[in-house]
DNA sequence: GCTGTGGAATGCGTATACAACATACGATAT
DNA sequence: ATATCGTATGTTGTATACGCATTCCACAGC
């Protein structure tokens, strides 16, 4: 969708703030990109305050398509927003971010559920060089940043052949939500390849297509995921309150 | 949250338009709450435009509050927006209504499992008195509009227990969106008290705890229901396309 | 020294104003 | 007569401007 305003011809011409000028679509879809992508890889923590000037001035762009941006990302739970108290990023509760598993694993589980007769040779080839990628980039402590795009699509690769698109797109919400709190964990741990080990086990437990089988690696993978996360949590919280 | 703008001392001074003019809290909010109860309650058909300037004149407000809603509308699902063309009624497939079901009774079905453990005979009494409540409004035909609520307060009732307010939050939104389409098909049909009958058949399977039982009834009751629904539209939208 | 009240400062919510984009219709040229 | 382009109109997107809520701090009273 082309979206060109009159901002789009100044856009390159002089010095850009720390934010850079805005290329083109909707400017209000663009800050939503930009600050789930900031909120995302945890530059800006839970907890900490957006300020809609703040920002405005940062994109060089006015308040109004900042406020829009907001109440979106408010809506996919990322922030959240007070009446004249500003917005905060949300720091769920540990029991909120084990929930937030919790509902991934039960929907995720059905969609696995549900793929598994369609799955065909064609997907678990996609799903093995998706994995490939992950595990060489794992190395690489820069792409630490793609890290949540790249277990979204394997993950998604699994369930595509449920043809279920309107829980699709529930479920990369909610893994954007999830993956907030697993890099943080990563970051802090540093065992990036176990992510990788539990993928390569859940994918052999595709490969033997019993529903139950697969149902059930995906369930722990998740849930065990959920649970040691939402202790890591805790113990953070505790000790930097 | 006592909201109360400069405009909360003109409210009662002159004429309403036919959209009455609004009270406290958040703009934004209170437009939310309005459309969606239009949508919902199937005053706006689906397809329908919304142009912001006739929402804003029929309020009473400028359009900024009104794109706030709708932004806010279309992250619920309830409308779509395509840029620089406005915001409809969102339509959906046969097929994507078929899946809003489908996840409901996923999640539902879930959640009842884990609720059951935890009922106490004061829930199923309080289920007992809302399903009563909601037995006797059937017969009265204006009181169509209050059915969604009344169907899903019987519903969380049953969930409650199970203390997971993140996927309540979920569903409780999923319900909205679900309850639009069975309200169509309850106009049409007429045949309420089947929705009453089903109640009582999940009610009472819930009553013997047996966690397999319960979660099997509540599964074919939304799945039914979508299932017909699914197929009720698609013959719908053949005749009148 | 502590508490309560008033005022300034900061930042949000909304209104108004203007610019950009989409569509429809009519004029002109082939 | 048809096709294409320009223009008119309406609607959305964004900027600027202003009023109000909340917060923080100073200062008076106890």
């Amino acid at each position: 969708m082309p979206r060109v305003t009159h901002r789009a011809e100044t856009d390159g011409e002089h010095g850009v703030g720390k934010g850079g000028a805005i290329p083109r679509q909707s400017l209000a879809a663009a800050v939503v990109e930009r600050l789930r992508e900031r909120i995302v890889s945890g530059e800006l923590r839970e907890g900490q305050q957006l300020r809609q000037d703040a920002i405005a001035a940062d994109f060089q762009i006015s308040r109004i398509p900042v406020r829009e941006a907001l109440s979106h990302l408010a809506a996919e739970g990322l922030i959240k927003i007070v009446a004249n108290r500003g917005a905060v990023v949300s720091a769920l509760s540990p029991e909120e971010i084990g929930e937030l598993f919790e509902t991934r694993a039960v929907l995720e589980c059905y969609m696995l559920r549900e793929a598994i007769p369609n799955l065909s040779e064609t997907d678990f080839e996609r799903a093995e060089s998706i994995l490939r990628e992950f595990e060489e980039s794992l190395e690489d402590e820069s792409d630490a940043r793609s890290w949540g795009q790249r277990n979204w699509l394997f993950h998604s690769t699994l369930y595509a052949p449920a043809n279920r698109p309107v829980m699709m797109a529930f479920l990369k919400t909610l893994n954007h939500n999830c993956d907030r709190y697993t890099r943080l964990h990563l970051v802090f741990t540093r065992n990036l390849h176990l992510a990788g080990e539990a993928h390569r086990k859940l994918l052999d437990a595709c490969r033997t297509r019993d529903p139950r089988i697969a149902s059930d690696a995906l369930w722990s993978h998740i849930m065990d995921a959920g649970q040691y996360l939402k202790e890591f949590i805790a113990r953070r919280r505790e000790q930097h309150p």
